[in-house]
DNA sequence: ACGGTGACGAGAT
DNA sequence: TATCTCGCCACCG
């Protein structure tokens, strides 16, 4: 497990009930603004897991990034409208309702 | 140590 | 606005 991981697991256990964050901000407070890529690849190994919110983090258009095949986008937004998350038809959801970092384009 | 891969991001077309 | 390409970093063989 290296530092980097670590970080990551801690900022995304961090992100607020019914909130959400891009991997891109979650690399950055981890220390790696372009460790977008690896932050994915720490999660994956984490969906397994409940005690991590890992289904909040999703890429910077608000949309789940998972694997649409093996039905974890699926379980994903199902848990994040749990929360209180709402995808419109391009299932996407409103960053500036729902995204818990600031997010500098769309919407 | 090297190269390929992937739950990404930003810029260009 | 949607799609493509390149660059980024971390992980596996």
């Amino acid at each position: 497990m290296t530092e980097f991981t670590k970080r990551v697991r801690e900022t995304v256990a961090a992100i607020p009930y019914g909130k959400i964050a891009s991997y891109g901000s979650i690399a950055a407070m981890a220390g790696n603004p372009k460790a977008a890529r690896g932050v994915g690849f720490a999660l994956r190994s984490l969906t397994s897991e409940t005690d991590l919110p890992w289904w909040r983090v999703v890429n910077r258009h608000g949309a789940v990034s998972t694997s649409e095949l093996t039905g974890t986008a699926q379980i994903q937004r199902a848990i994040l409208e749990s929360e209180g998350v709402i995808f419109n038809g391009e299932g996407r959801a409103c960053w500036k309702d729902f995204g818990w970092d600031p997010h500098p384009d769309d919407e």
